[in-house]
DNA sequence: TGTACATCAGTGAACGCGCGTTCACTGATGTAC
DNA sequence: TGTACATCAGTGAACGCGCGTTCACTGATGTAC
């Protein structure tokens, strides 16, 4: 009686689709994206290929829900982080959390772009996201920028500041959280992508460094 | 008379793989390295596909071959723009323009990592190359660093240096310059893959701020 | 200079693979009267 | 409660594709005597 509207089909087909986004997302995973089969998750689900139609139009249908997906499970990361009033470290931590529990899943994200595929608005909805929850979780007032070039920056982005999410942010703090992010994506990616694996010293220390010395005026 | 030592045979052979490489690198170029096929590239040069295997061992050591290449001509590309005395920002700017001149190709080095793939020997050696280039250019003496992890950090580095290919820099040049090659990945890697595309701003001026503020002491 | 032999670039057929996707269908589940 | 019909999940065969790679071969180029 509780799940009022929600017919035995209907919840059968949702308890179904999200078995195939799971293992969907367990190959991508596994093997990256590119590996991604559609007979490959079926065989595992022990049902023929074809019957996948049912609930994707096709692989690409599939990879976009698993990037929105993905957006949307890392965007409440970067929500959560702010909530719990740990500031920009906080966010920068729960990121780098993220992104180490599923690599692949990063990756899909913001590694190599797939050529012929382009993003639907939904996506871009929800990377906004990310950004207003650094937006929040920024101190306030930012100190002002050093550098002719910085400056010039801070005030570009007063005419540029459409991604902005309707945020109240002075554009330094606009500039000081996009910075922020680049950064953190900077190591954090290179980390992922195994290029400190033969350096010898300790990623994390790195990262630790990084976000301290992001963190502070 | 002048090519002591190298047949007609051997002209002719080096010839050949220089074109399948400059094909493999259009391929690249155009479609991502996912895209790279031996059969479409022995199609382009009118020969069959078979005929490549005279060249190559098979399409991993085709790749393998693209990255050392792709590695050593960024390699150059920092280097000379150090031996210009342009410093960091030099460097920074030398990179930029190398990556924006085929974005596909910084992608081989630096983007998802293939699943498979284990790179070989011969790249991490050019990699170091890069470092050295960004040692050479940066300033000493280095600054102290505020925060405390980021002292930490420092202090790791003084343990973990194996990477730094005998370069003398203290340990806080290390420092100053991994973090350096990180946030310029950062911008980059993030302007490239085209998350900057629907923000509005102009990715240049943010790459300057960047650099300007990463430079100064 | 001429002949016999070795090297080696390139061919064409074939193998086996897995992929995404379509189609006409069967059979179970749900709905209407 | 029972019957007639509609919905829809899943099947199995098939299509067409391009891939990397192997193999035995032809024919041109180079080498040795």
């Amino acid at each position: 009686m509780a799940e009022t509207g929600v017919t035995p089909r209907e919840r059968y087909r949702a308890q179904v689709r999200a078995e195939i986004m799971e293992l969907a997302r367990q190959q991508i995973a596994t093997a990256g994206a590119s590996a991604l089969s559609l007979n490959a998750i079926a065989k595992q689900m022990g049902i023929s290929g074809p019957a996948l139609y049912r609930y994707f139009a096709g692989r690409d249908e599939l990879i976009t829900d698993l990037i929105k997906d993905a957006y949307r499970s890392l965007a409440d990361a970067a929500r959560a982080a702010t909530d719990q009033g740990g500031g920009l470290p906080g966010v920068a931590y729960a990121l780098r959390a993220w992104a180490l529990a599923d690599p692949h899943r990063y990756f899909l994200l913001y590694g190599t772009p797939v050529p012929g595929y382009h993003a639907p608005d939904d996506v871009t909805t929800i990377a906004a996201e990310i950004m207003a929850a650094l937006l929040d979780a920024a101190p306030a007032p930012p100190l002002p920028q050093d550098g002719a070039a910085a400056a010039d920056f801070t005030d570009h982005l007063e005419r540029h500041r459409s991604w902005d999410g309707g945020h109240p942010a002075p554009a330094a703090t606009l500039h000081r959280v996009l910075s922020f992010w680049t950064r953190l994506h900077g190591v954090l990616s290179l980390e992922l992508a195994g290029h400190f694996a033969g350096m010898g010293f300790d990623p994390a220390l790195l990262f630790a460094a990084e976000v301290d010395g992001l963190s502070r005026p």
